[in-house]
DNA sequence: CTACGAAATGGGACCGGTAACATTACTGGG
DNA sequence: CCCAGTAATGTTACCGGTCCCATTTCGTAG
């Protein structure tokens, strides 16, 4: 292209300014979709950025506004499905309304190990924080101690609420296939997805006319979201089982205890479906391709994103949120 | 001068250079270990801080130095376990040497789409930018269009010859199994991690004295790397089988590939590891759980991370790689 | 004791936008 | 046609570190 072989120096609002005859005042208005600038005015800003290869520069603008456009995001344990797609979801949530994301990953069971994020990513200064897949205080408590910070969720409140009715889809969806024992295996209890999954399965049941009393026998089995917990389940799951009176179906709060879980069973002869009914939550990738392939329930984690992402922002929530749906595959049959 | 109660906005380096009877330069000079400080004013300095809570604003640093102290992550397809867990490995490795990561997520297969999120971080500004799980020639394609931007790539070089000799290990257990007759199920092509595992098993094939012969008879299979490409090759692979003359083993190059391929296998089946012996690569969380529990490779991507972030940024590297290492399970047997 | 180079420190200007306020150009009502 | 009120634009200083360069202090050889 140009062959005069100097170091340019980006351009800055100063050079846009001169080159379109206006002020840099007038340029950072336009930058900022401010209003008051005539069209014909702004167009022709918008000329001189484009001929100059204008881009803004992000530490002066944050220097001057003390806002960084930046959302922070407290992941943890990428090996889970869950979380990662999260966090996928929100970074792009983010960018589409302007946003840069940071992530700092931590193990959400360690409060140290949140703090110490949350410190890296407000020396940062970020505008936000979201939490992925909190535990049911993290939030709360950290708002308490950062009364200036936004602090997020995903899943928000309102996404919570969907879980529950997901996690409904699945206690009706086994009622209807005639399952009248039905029991549960969950997530670590002082998680939020938890607490919603496990109301939406309990209050499901009571609706069916199954009180908490027809998952007596089973009592309350739970696990850390992995793989490896849900196996560690299956022996006592399975003696349950063999018992003749133990449950014919347990909704599993994951795909990936689900998957645990079945490789376990399998361990002690227990067959799925037909000894044993198995539901999932999430639809995950793989889901489809467990043996046999899992019964689940999907949740619009893109929808779920935008609306964490508008809420901690302030924005105006962009778009619907789908509703959680029931995926039957062949983990799940009709009760012998 | 006049002590109104006004909002105490933080303290900034003049703040502490009052406190502490210096000039903000040296404060400064403190903040960046700059060695020509002395000991006793150094510490005279880091008490100020200290007592005025002091913070380094990010923003009036990267103004003035032009460097961001922030790693730009590329990388793809969350729903992928390399990726995610490559994704972690380079926070946590980046945050171990004082900078932050900014992430954008793209479609690896999509040329615009990563040249999109480079754009994104371009504009925020970044110190230089690692691509996870790069296509052949997206590094060298961005290094060329942006000459003066760091761009790496999480596997490095040196990690992706890891990862051949890993390939190789996998073929080495089957050669000693008794298998003669050993197909592949790459990724995409196009793609370096692909490369180098399909290196890998082609050289140790030779080594054991097999030539790309004993592969004729399967051609080349390959996927997208996920469950739903190994599975969609199934019907294809059992056909191979059941010629008798087809493979006796497949390595596949990640493992959901190979849950894919497990779960169509079974509908066509082919029991696994009865008729065909499968090995995978990664050794993600759930290999363990697969049915049967699968025979893969396991890779270190936290030293990986640590050495591609080193890289980048011009550091001396930190930390050993450990090698690849088989993981035998369920998936392989010894041949009839 | 002097001289001189290195070490330690200080003094502005400056990075590139933007807030705050001032100013000028328009609009419509009386 | 004047004036208030709003829209459009300009002026100035400032955000908070750091760069460059000047200055002072120190160590030590001559």
């Amino acid at each position: 292209m140009g062959d005069d072989a100097r170091i340019e120096r980006s351009a800055g609002v100063r050079d846009v300014a001169a080159l379109a005859g206006v002020s840099p005042q007038t340029v950072s208005r336009v930058i900022n979709e401010h209003p008051s600038v005539r069209d014909e005015t702004r167009q022709r800003v918008r000329d001189a950025m484009r001929s100059l290869g204008y881009r803004v520069n992000n530490a002066a603008r944050t220097l001057g506004t003390r806002r960084t456009h930046t959302l922070g995001v407290i992941a943890s344990n990428a090996a889970l499905f869950g979380p990662s797609v999260g966090v996928v979801a929100l970074e792009s949530a983010a960018r589409s309304v302007g946003r840069w994301v940071t992530t700092a990953y931590a193990d959400a069971a360690d409060e140290a190990s949140i703090e110490a994020s949350l410190d890296h990513l407000l020396a940062q200064g970020v505008d936000g924080v979201i939490i992925v897949a909190p535990r049911l205080d993290s939030v709360s408590s950290l708002a308490r101690r950062h009364p200036t910070l936004n602090v997020g969720a995903l899943p928000s409140a309102d996404g919570a609420r969907a879980q529950a009715n997901g996690a409904g889809l699945a206690v009706g969806h086994l009622l209807e296939s005639g399952h009248r024992r039905i029991a549960r295996v969950g997530g670590p209890g002082d998680w939020l997805e938890e607490v919603a999954r496990e109301r939406g399965f309990a209050d499901a049941l009571r609706v069916g006319g199954l009180d908490s009393l027809a998952a007596s026998p089973v009592a309350h089995w739970s696990g850390d979201w992995s793989a490896a917990s849900g196996a560690a389940l299956a022996p006592e799951i399975a003696a349950a089982v063999r018992t003749g009176v133990g449950p014919t179906a347990v909704v599993v709060a994951n795909d990936q205890m689900a998957l645990g879980l079945i490789s376990g069973l399998a361990a002690e002869g227990i067959r799925v479906p037909e000894d044993l009914s198995i539901v999932g939550f999430d639809d995950n990738t793989d889901a489809e391709y467990y043996r046999p392939a899992l019964t689940t329930v999907r949740v619009d984690t893109d929808g779920e994103a935008r609306r964490s992402v508008a809420e901690v922002l302030g924005l105006d929530a962009t778009g619907d949120v789908a509703p959680p749906r029931l995926v039957v595959r062949g983990s799940t049959s009709r009760v012998r």
